[in-house]
DNA sequence: GTAAAATAGGACAAAATTAGACCTAAATAG
DNA sequence: CTATTTAGGTCTAATTTTGTCCTATTTTAC
């Protein structure tokens, strides 16, 4: 099914299209959502998670709309998927303390987390910038 | 939420321990359930698509039960989580060509696919003999 | 050959997560 | 001050994941 759920995908997809715009250009839901093919009221849903942590900001009213926050260049691909769904985690061990009780001693542990550690690595080296 | 879900979480867990005994040794569901906290039902179920797979293979009837068919050193995690929530995959555009149409040209396809294919290649050369 | 021990397999159910729709609030133009 | 444009927030629907249950089949022991 990927990693990448869907509104990590739209999220992507939408603040690239942002990117290749001059910065401070504001963009309405409405256009990203039928330029981009992403049903309107979820993209809007995501815009705002986006606002909140600071990678774009929104405006209301007429001429209002969404633009970019940060330079294209300063934007992860990490940084969007941490904000829209969540850490980025191989397994839920990892995350969670609790789920096993043999924790800090269990080699499956350990070596999935040198892997997630290298995937965060990708993840992070790779900016908005680099999708254009 | 971590991309390595329940069942092949269990399925790691499961075949670790039946990798840390002689090969050959027969398990029957019940005792790696309980020793690993696994749902019985949910277990059998997921040893089932192993057995067909041919990781693994079972025994009906009075000392039956599942032992490994390959050796340890040869079971990589990349595997297991094929076999269990298939194929590995950061992005569901990478995997199903019609989700978007720009597919070959994207770049943000491209870019995940590279990530992808390393985040492969960290999941392969991990077997399971590593994590006893 | 019958009973017991074990898995195989499929249909079904519950829970959790994801995706999306809908209604409300704010800002602006006239 | 009203209509329009736009985002905000709550709620619902769909899907996926996780799990159960029941019946059939195979094997062994007596």
């Amino acid at each position: 099914m990927g990693y990448i759920r869907r509104n990590s995908d739209y999220a992507i997809r939408a603040l690239t299209l942002m990117a290749s715009s001059p910065p401070g250009k504001k963009f309405i839901i409405s256009e990203i959502a039928s330029r981009q093919n992403i049903p309107q009221t979820f993209l809007r849903k995501i815009f705002q998670g986006l606002a909140r942590s600071g990678i774009i900001d929104s405006k209301r009213g007429v001429g209002g709309g969404f633009y970019l926050l940060k330079r294209p260049s300063k934007i992860s691909i990490k940084e969007i998927l941490e904000i829209v769904q969540g850490p980025v985690s191989l397994s839920e061990c990892l995350f969670d303390e609790k789920v096993c009780g043999i924790s800090p001693s269990c080699r499956i542990r350990k070596r999935l987390n040198t892997i997630q550690q290298k995937l965060e690595y990708l993840l992070n080296r790779t900016p908005l910038s680099e999708l254009l």
